[in-house]
RNA sequence: GGCGGCGUAGCUCAGUGGUAGAGCAGGGGAAUCAUAAUCCCUUGGUCGGCGGUUCAAAUCCGUCCGCCGCUACCA
């Protein structure tokens, strides 16, 4: 039976150009869409933009642009970003298409009909110019007793009418949840805020606002637009169809798993599956969250202008490349460095050296020494098998990997495959048996013709292009690059082309003094 | 303040009770098929400090120090 699976990205909000950290999470996503997608699932890969809010329909103001105008830009280069990263999804969400504002003022009527959302009001300090409520540690309160913002602005006292979600109601079955699904929340750290902020007490959310028109219409009252997170965590039923369960993509909720950003795991964690089990609807399986990118040590702002560019990497350094690296270098979960000489150094010892001149060393020795021909496989020695052996386990490992979101890990253990066929090869030195004993020596690179491929398989999903000439290289048809394919192996007497280097080594130009 | 995370070799980190690990960097050697790439050996740490539990602690408990995050309606 085909097994299906649901990813998504979080949906990125429309009020700045995309950087290297929703580069990351796109790619991270997608490097696990595409693994399962390798092992013979059935996969919804989602992600979009969130498009609505106050801030939005500001900056579209400054830019006397409509906020549709605004959005769609913005939205579009987000999608182009996706493109530039190799990064492919099923579906696309924008919160102001139609099929969302559906999909959200139903999950609202799902919600109200249940009776978990009332009519009150919000109050709090507001600050006029601008156009927010400020909270109370915000604020600064001077000696003749006047209060004002951050910006300096102002506060006065504002009763604004809003509906609530009785999120109050939810604590003993949110804690509940956390507790017999134990993977429902990671990694760890987050876990445990989420566990402790829930105990602590929840308030009813207020969820609709009349301060602002850019967004969805409450449904029954249009004086109303809904809060943003009732209407961004929406798009993930959007994506699957909602409300029309007769969609085809139906079958693929619940998600198995909400990729986040540290920021947003409150929301996802607390808020979404509260919403749905008061709409009656089945809980995600999971939510992850990811950490952050730092550049040459610092945090990355505009203010510092340290901001990066993931079409520029891709660019300088090759996009497999780049995928490669943000993969590799950070535990999944965990916060990471990005430097451009750690990029270089994993360039040129993991890839060129290690994996690249492997591939290299091997296949100019079939070219030369064998006129290109595969050899069938020959007699295995104990070196040989336990080699083969290591590889044939690899997709187990790399898929148990996977299937815990540590992707990094996956490509540790490829790695110590690689360096082992380096050891092997070595050990073997076909370069001396081609002398004294061209059989063996056919054995020998064959053996290491499948553990390369091997390899170049279960890399498919990070590198797609490289991997797609390496296996090229290989000899391996198109529909024997899933990972099932490779319990079958190739049969000998296909000629191989002639290998070409697929990663070279990266030297940095000389900087002028 | 409360809650939580982190602090292990020069660097990045793995390791949750039983003789300190990996990769990179450093040192020595081998090989020459290959993108001067590879392979082997090796230097290097009182596992943040102190105290405790235990036959045994990086690993459990307490305390202190340092860094970081969360502490709801901007996302």
């Amino acid at each position: 039976m085909t097994r299906r699976f649901t990813i998504t990205t979080p949906i990125f909000y429309v009020n700045g150009a995309p950087h290297i950290g929703h580069a990351y999470t796109s790619i991270a996503c997608d490097v696990i869409a595409r693994f399962h997608r390798l092992d013979g699932n059935d996969v919804l890969f989602v992600s979009g933009t969130d498009e609505h809010g106050q801030k939005v329909e500001q900056s579209a103001k400054a830019q006397n642009v409509p906020p549709q105008e605004f959005a769609d830009r913005i939205s579009q280069s987000f999608r182009q970003m996706q493109t530039d990263m190799a990064v492919q999804t099923d579906e696309f969400i924008r919160t102001t298409e139609t099929r969302h504002k559906k999909a959200a003022q139903t999950l609202w009527k799902k919600v109200a009909e249940s009776g978990h959302i009332y009519l009150d009001a919000y109050e709090g300090w507001y600050s006029t110019r601008d156009e927010m409520f400020v909270g109370e540690d915000e604020i600064t309160t001077h000696p003749d007793g006047s209060r004002t913002a951050p910006s300096g602005a102002p506060l006065e006292w504002v009763r604004e009418p809003s509906y609530f979600f009785r999120l109050s109601e939810f604590q003993d079955r949110l804690l509940r949840l956390y507790e017999e699904n134990p993977d429902f929340i990671g990694p760890h750290g987050p876990k445990r805020e989420i566990i402790s902020f829930v105990k602590q007490g929840l308030r009813d959310l207020s969820i609709s606002r009349t301060s602002f028109r850019w967004g969805v219409e409450v449904p029954g009252d249009p004086d109303h637009v809904m809060y943003v997170w009732f209407d961004a965590l929406a798009n993930y039923l959007t994506a699957v169809g909602y409300p029309d369960l007769e969609d085809p993509r139906h079958v693929h909720w619940p998600a198995d798993v909400h990729v986040v950003g540290k920021e947003i795991i409150r929301f996802h964690c607390i808020y979404w599956p509260a919403f749905l089990m008061a709409a009656g609807l089945p809980l995600p399986k999971r939510v992850f969250a990811h950490g952050w990118w730092t550049v040459e040590g610092e945090k990355m702002s505009k203010s510092l202008g340290n901001v990066l560019d993931p079409k520029k990497l891709a660019d300088e350094f090759g996009l497999d490349q780049l995928r490669f690296f943000l993969m590799r270098e950070v535990p999944f979960g965990g916060d990471s460095n990005f430097s451009r000489r750690s990029l270089i150094t994993r360039m040129n010892v993991e890839l060129a050296n290690d994996l690249g001149n492997l591939a290299q060393r091997t296949l100019s020795q079939v070219a030369r020494n064998l006129e290109g021909v595969l050899p069938e496989r020959g007699t295995l020695t104990e070196d040989d098998g336990k080699i083969l052996a290591q590889a044939a386990l690899l997709p187990t490992l790399t898929r148990n990997h996977v299937e815990q979101l540590a992707i990094s890990d996956a490509l540790e253990d490829i790695w110590k495959l690689i360096r082992e066929a380096n050891a092997y090869i070595d050990r073997q030195a076909p370069w001396i048996l081609k002398k004294e004993n061209p059989a063996r020596m056919a054995d020998v690179l064959r053996v290491l013709v499948d553990v390369i491929r091997t390899v170049a398989t279960l890399l498919q999903p990070y590198m797609p292009d490289t991997m797609e000439k390496m296996l090229d290289q290989l000899g391996v048809e198109k529909d024997e690059r899933h990972i099932a394919a490779l319990e079958t192996p190739l049969p000998g007497g296909r000629v191989l082309p002639k290998p070409q280097g697929l990663f070279p080594r990266f030297v940095e130009e000389e900087k002028q003094a």
